[in-house]
DNA sequence: AAAAGTATGTTAAATTATAATCAATAGGTT
DNA sequence: AACCTATTGATTATAATTTAACATACTTTT
């Protein structure tokens, strides 16, 4: 009987931190830490590492700790860094050139295959050795081509267009920076970027304490 | 006495959701909306949203339900909307540029007044009229106009070292982008955009059917 | 080789967050 | 104007998440 193991949000949020927290140990030639160790370094409780990871397997022995190296290449599996990734980007404006441009995902195993937009003056223009393409090829490069994950960095309202092209072609992941919700298939996973959400929360707490200031309690 | 108020960062995350939301209706000339049809558009549950809102005042009205222009200002206020903010770029590499050239901030309150680099071929250039400055004159930019919001996009090395020139000069905020943690006092918000852990959490996601598969129940 | 020390994985407790319920009340209707 | 309906804000219940506690087992020291 298969193990019905449903991972909370919360505990995936926190394994990328992980991942680059162990990177730094590693590349610092660390050779064993310890989740209490770890965890002042990271600014959680032990106790929350050493449960996040036994979601996943009994990575550390008593006495110990963990060795670095080999829970770095663990999480390294658990996220998915096994294997590599097919991307394109439709948009090729600030956002998505800037996401073209980052070749730390190459590194990671996310290989950027295709650009497109609908603006003539940046099709047929390179980055990184890639052509810009007219998004209306999008649909026949999809479909010749086995593409993971659509990043979509055009405007809002032309965002839910290309989700649906990228669900009909079979792309199963969007990495959507639109400020939308995007409406997809439950087995079409979505990640989104939205940048305005982000500056509107340090907005908020920049001004926190003055909201309440004066308010009485109840 | 006053009131000792704590909104959780559960809650904080959601009001640019509903601003977003509202500030769509609005543009809609929808006049009023209830809890349970916001919850129904944005995928929330009713009772989640009025908990939130009651958080800061009682917006609706019994039998009527909010009215949205109200309500969208409201939370306009709650989030900080009512002033303007005074922001830097420091790091004019394509996150950079693409952050400088997103003019939807503006509209929100959010200036641009100065862009930092250290590349000399970047100097002197202009985005949007704003001319990218040696960030050897940074400290003394800072010093002679009132910035809120300091905004990071460079490598991580040399995150921290901007972070704490931003603290001495009395930044309150900062936008990070730069995939490092920063420390800073308590008195300086920090919100992190971090674009490889957003991408590593969708990698993940992807994969997990396959990470349990096999794997027997206890 | 035994003793002492360390740090895990796991279970239990505490806390926090979300959802459901419901009395109160305003708006709409006849 | 009285009644009916809708929907809030508050309360209570449930669920999820985080933290603490601890027995167990490995490492290190003597």
């Amino acid at each position: 009987m298969p193990k019905k193991t449903i991972i909370s949000m919360a505990v995936i949020k926190r394994l990328p931190k992980y991942y680059r927290y162990l990177g730094e140990l590693l590349r610092n030639d660390v050779e064993r830490i310890s989740s209490k160790e770890l965890a002042d370094r990271i600014g959680f409780t032990a106790s929350q590492i050493r449960q996040d990871l036994n979601n996943f397997g009994d990575f550390g022995q008593q006495g110990y700790g963990y060795n670095v190296r080999f829970l770095y290449e663990e999480i390294g599996k658990i996220l998915g860094l096994t294997r590599t990734y097919n991307t394109v980007i439709v948009g090729a404006g600030n956002i998505g050139q800037a996401i073209a441009n980052y070749t730390n995902f190459e590194k990671l195993g996310f290989h950027l295959k295709g650009i497109f937009d609908r603006n003539p003056k940046l099709i047929g223009i390179s980055i990184r050795d890639i052509v810009i393409q007219d998004v209306d090829n999008l649909e026949n490069f999809l479909k010749n081509n086995h593409i993971d994950i659509g990043i979509i960095c055009v405007p809002k309202e032309q965002a839910q267009k290309i989700a649906d092209i990228f669900v009909r072609c079979g792309v199963k992941g969007i990495w959507n920076f639109a400020p939308t919700d995007l409406s997809v298939p439950e087995d079409v996973i979505v990640e989104n970027v939205h940048l305005s959400e982000s500056l509107l929360t340090l907005s908020y707490r920049l001004n926190e304490a003055e909201l309440f200031k004066g308010k009485t309690g109840r």
